[in-house]
Parts: C-alpha cells; structure tokens; sequence
RNA sequence: GGCCCGGUAGCUCAGUUGGUAGAGCAGAGGACUGAAAAUCCUUGUGUCGGUGGUUCAAUUCCGCCCCGGGCCA
C-alpha cells in the first residue's frame, strides 16, 4: 500500500542531477567533460575560486576551447575585490538547475567546494547575511582587546556555540558574534529551527578520491609547476593592476595567490614559493577529503584509475536507466 | 696530506655542564551553516654518522674511521 504523501513514492517524480566531487587535482574536469559529451548535461561549477574573474592560471580553469564549446555556469561570476558565499551559491545554482532542466537537459555539479555541495543538499537555516560594518567593528574590538575578548562576549551572549567553538577559530567566533548582534538571537538558537531545504532532484552523487595519496601528492606537484610555468606570478601582477586588491580578500586567500603575493612582496623567494604554494595544495586537498569521509551515500571511485571516465559514465547509465524504468 | 666547522625526526635546526632528546616546517587524523582554495583543533622514538675507549651510565668526554663544507699546502 502506498501513500501518496509519502516522499519516497513520489520521489520518482523528481528530475535528476549529476554531482561530481572530488579533491584538487583529483582529474574531475576532465571527466565532467567526458560526460557533457555522452549525455545532454549542462555544466555548474562548484569551486569558490574558479567564481573570480581573471583568474584562471592559479585556479586551474578549464581551458577557454572547452569553455567555448562545454560551458561552464558559476565561472567568471565575480570581481576578485568581492565575496561571493554558500548561500548565494546554494541560489545561483538552483536557480540555474531549475532552468536546465526545464530545457530537458541535466544538471552536472562538478567542484572540491564541498562546503556548497553539503549546503545544496542539506539546505541553510535562515541566517543573516554577512554585515561589513558590524564584521569591522568585530575587528576592531580584536585589535584593542583581543580575540579572547571577543570570545569571552560571545561566551554571554551565546554560550552553546562558544563551547562548540575553538577559542581560537576567529572566524567563527565573529561570525557568531555578528549574528548575536544582528538579529539578537544566538547563532545555536538558529540553528535549532528547521532548515531551509528545497532541493528537488534525484542527485546521483559521485566522487573521485585517489587510492594512493602519494600519487596525487604528485599530480599536485607537477600542476604547480605547470601554473607557475604558465605565468601565475605574472597573472597576479596584472590582477593587481586591474583591480584595487589586499591580501585579506578571499580572492588573494586562495591557495596559489596568497604564496604569489608573498612572493611578490619580497617574503618568500621562488623556492619557498613553489615549495609552499605545492604544501597548500596538498592541504587543501586533505581537507576536501576529509569532508568526502563525512559526507553521506556518495559513490567512490579511483581518480588515479587509467579507465575512470568510463567507469563513472557506464555508473551515471546504469542509475539514470534505473530512474526512469 | 694538515687544520677548522658540521653530521640529531621526511626537511631546517635547537639541546643534553654525562642519566638515550625538542621546536618550526612537512606529513597524518578531525571539525566545519553567508570568507570555505577560508578558519581552527589534535598528533613528534628518532641505531642523536660509524666504531672502540673512559664511566655505574655516552647522543653528550676521548681515540680512530666515514660523509659534507671551508681554509692551508
């Protein structure tokens, strides 16, 4: 007997939509272009990086060719004076996927951002957006009294998150703080209220994860080179030119750009930076795998397999078959 | 060939006035709700170059040897 209220019966109902993760490095391009060939896919990126304009070395674009004949939404979106965020992420590509599928084509999330992909599945509660002035004055309360002031208020105001939180994980405790001072309700308090979840597909969720770390160790190695080789010093040289740039912004965090900076400014010599800028890379790469650990009914396979693409084209298939019969 | 300075964790080095050692970086594991390629937490046993000697005890002192680097011939 079945009940028609019941999700489950109904979620047969729902369009699908590709989801591709995977660490820096992990070859996630090159298979998302191998899919976008066989089936009638429309690519979103989800890379918090890849959103800035011109920068493309460091953030290791898709070359402009396969730009040009397998778009890419969600890349070249922003200014890299500007910050873009999850949530606004969690619009742009539902906004984007609805329009997909409304021309009878597939959604592909193809990035390592993994903080986005869990917001676009799991949905937001209902936070305020980030405020500049508040953020500031936050900032400046660190600089006279220090973060262990801030984090002392915090623990007044909103005892529950502050316990959750690192007394030393600044970010998160102003972020906390500013959400206090918004809307004068703990961050915990919110977080408590059911969230804001809406996302209607069938998401058939894959990652690339490598079986040997010490391979892609050295596949993120030699892409380094090869940005450095292919001008990413240069690159931010005209950045900083073209735009009113610090290196505060998220943009100049990124891994690559922030060793260039340095560089740049005389901190490090070209050594330390590649050296550094390969260091990053990897750590980033921990992290992304750290979350795919984490994350729920994903199916895994082998980045390093020399069959890979079709591996997970036959996978995607087989489960888009299973959907519609 | 002689003299000098080094040889300690994957790397750079500190240290032990003789009781077998510790930082930074790297690596590993984890957290993650509008900055997320961000931010943060945890994690350090290694023939202290080799070999003899002195000593209750040597990585530490002494001899010899090996390997770097330098100076003098």
């Amino acid at each position: 007997m079945q009940n028609l209220n019941n999700p489950h019966s109904t979620a047969t109902a729902l369009p699908p939509a590709l989801l591709l993760m995977g660490p820096t490095a992990s070859g996630k391009t090159a298979v998302a272009i191998a899919i976008a060939k066989q089936l009638p896919c429309e690519i979103i990126s989800v890379d918090s990086a890849q959103i800035y304009l011109d920068m493309n070395v460091g953030t290791a674009k898709p070359e402009l060719e396969i730009l040009a004949h397998t778009p890419h939404h969600l890349i070249n979106i922003i200014s890299p004076e500007h910050s873009y965020s999850a949530a606004r992420f969690c619009d742009d590509a539902l906004d984007l996927m609805h329009k997909i599928t409304a021309r009878g084509r597939i959604p592909l999330l193809v990035g390592g951002t993994m903080l986005y992909f869990k917001a676009l599945l799991e949905g937001f509660n209902s936070l305020p957006q980030a405020d500049p002035e508040i953020r500031q004055a936050i900032e400046d309360q660190a600089a006279s009294a220090g973060w262990s002031a801030v984090y002392n208020e915090l623990q007044t105001v909103d005892p529950v998150t502050a316990n959750r939180l690192q007394p030393g994980d600044t970010q998160r405790v102003q972020r906390a703080l500013e959400i206090y001072r918004i809307t004068g309700q703990a961050m915990s308090a919110l977080l408590d209220a059911p969230r804001l979840q809406n996302f209607p597909y069938r998401a058939i969720t894959i990652a690339l994860t490598p079986s040997v770390r010490a391979e892609l160790h050295q596949r993120i190695a030699v892409r380094f080179n090869h940005m450095l080789a292919q001008g990413l010093v240069d690159e931010l040289t005209a950045l900083k030119k073209t735009y009113n740039l610090h290196a505060q912004l998220p943009a100049m965090r990124c891994v690559g750009y922030r060793q260039a900076w340095d560089f740049l400014n005389n901190q490090i010599n070209q050594t330390q930076l590649r050296e550094q800028g390969i260091a990053a890379t990897r750590q980033l790469a921990k992290r992304q795998l750290t979350w795919l650990r984490a994350m729920p009914e994903l199916t895994t396979f082998d980045c390093l397999d020399n069959d890979l693409e079709t591996q997970v084209l036959q996978y995607i298939q087989h489960q888009l078959k299973s959907f519609n019969s």
